[in-house]
DNA sequence: TTACGCAATTTCACATAGTGAAACTCATAT
DNA sequence: ATATGAGTTTCACTATGTGAAATTGCGTAA
């Protein structure tokens, strides 16, 4: 930590950093990358290499590296053809994840509603990165119930209503990302072909909403549809689970009714597409 | 970089990690802060040290290290009595600035419209970190007409339409830092006064539009209107600026009309405060 | 209450990994 | 062409990040 200056080939005197107080526990290089993103939203979510350098007294060199790391993690983006950097997908890929926090929290007075309204098993679910999640659920008033147990893992998005809910909304690469396990045979109704699938996921997109008939569960018939924000992103979806003997056809309409009613206003309050589609979907439905 | 064990207090022998290929031009700590982020994502928005720790395959004191300097900077937040880290609150502001970056791109038909209208000179403003800031405008038709000079930096904030008309849906704290500047007098007209500007901006909240009268410019009325996104948050601003010779009552009224129009059409755009709350906004105004 | 076990936090010595001056390369203006 | 300036890469040095272990703190059982 001496003063003396050291001349030599690429590395002149460094000024001694004494790290003090708060700075003591935060890493020097991760705090700076931090603050690059900081900074580039600060200057309206663009900026080159040398504002980037002076707003935040970096050296040059060393930000070129930071933003090497941020890029190659999407946190940052070179836009085409201009020398600037911007903000990178990733950060509104993780500001759903946020939102997703209290989507439980959100979703369970609907959750309520169709229990209420269908008499049935009532769960939400999530993706949670490769894998579906279910996060609540709320159990049907009668004798007999379709009982999935516990919340957890689904080990089957290719032959649930949850499961083909979402997927129908994915992009292809991560669709096929979350299949990437198998698409095993549970019954004899379970889609085992992957293009037979994708016919499956465009009805779904078309009615928007999934049902499973005896596909996962001998005996059980479940519905849902998935809950999606502005961007259209999938943060979510809503399933209701009867058992084969009560799924009449009428039966199944209600819990479509309630189901899809439900995830248009969970979508609506994520900012995503409620009202203006809801009469289109309504017009195709069955 | 030998193999030998050196078995010493608080370091045993570390194994020789080597960097090859595209981690060449990465750098550690912070790749590993980035991949703690997204892991922490992956598990649906919280999670424990734990966790985290195994499934990063880090050491659990690095983690806490990496964790420290995420939290400090705001990405990442420890939820209150549990014991888990959470996405923080800075990842939604960021997402804020990347939607901000095609601000301009969508808004341009708007300020056309506006401009075609009234015929007078239009702005597009936004905030960026603590400055109000221009970002487009498009020019008025009239052989008189207000030319406020080029895009850039707002000095006044507390003095111009665009400047009250998104402090009114700030948080206070944010108003307080953008005004910490000052609020300097430009004509008889600027208000200088701070609680007589809370004053201001509450009408501006309760009417949806803002209103400078010769505030700034002797000579200009400007009318302002904010352009929010889904969470209510302020994501820019567009004013018209009229010379006073030619602000009649009737003129005031029709630029506000067309300006809170394109606003609202915009904020919608962004999934932000629409048609709901326009009839109240229409019913209250002037 | 006290004791236990596990999770979180802090410490600390070592050597790796980050830093920054300078050299180099590329793009754009003159 | 030639100059200018921005962006990128290199490289030597040591400041900085790392991880095993010690310590502290929390939650739960007895």
């Amino acid at each position: 930590m001496s003063a003396t200056v050291l001349p030599g080939p690429g590395n002149e005197a460094r000024p001694p950093v004494v790290r003090s107080g708060a700075e003591r526990n935060s890493i020097q290089s991760v705090d700076r990358a931090l603050l690059l993103v900081d900074t580039i939203a600060e200057l309206g979510g663009e900026a080159t290499l040398t504002e980037l350098a002076n707003r935040t007294s970096l050296n040059i060199s060393t930000c070129h590296h930071l933003l090497a790391t941020l890029i190659k993690r999407g946190f940052v983006m070179k836009v085409p053809g201009k020398r600037l950097y911007a903000l990178g997908g990733r950060i509104l890929h993780l500001s759903h994840a946020c939102l997703q926090v209290d989507l439980p929290r959100r979703a369970q007075p609907y959750l309520e509603a169709v229990n209420r309204v269908t008499g049935e098993t009532v769960h939400l679910a999530a993706l949670q990165g490769d894998a579906v999640v279910t996060l609540a659920m709320r159990e049907a008033r009668h004798a007999v119930r379709v009982d999935t147990g516990k919340l957890g893992k689904i080990e089957a998005p290719h032959a649930t209503a949850h499961g083909k809910a979402m997927l129908a909304w994915l992009p292809e690469d991560e669709m096929r990302r979350i299949l990437a396990h198998g698409m095993k045979r549970f019954t004899e109704n379970t889609i085992t072909e992957f293009s037979e699938l994708v016919e499956a996921l465009r009805i779904v997109r078309r009615k928007g909403y999934a049902v499973d008939r005896e596909e996962f569960l001998p005996g059980v018939i479940c519905v849902g549809s998935a809950i999606r924000d502005q961007a259209g992103t999938v943060i979510g979806s809503i399933s209701a689970s009867a058992p084969s003997m009560r799924a009449t056809d009428e039966h199944i309409a209600l819990m479509r009714d309630e189901i899809t009613a439900a995830t248009r206003a969970l979508s609506a309050e994520f900012g995503g597409p409620g009202a203006q589609s809801a009469d289109r979907q309504r017009a195709i439905a069955v």
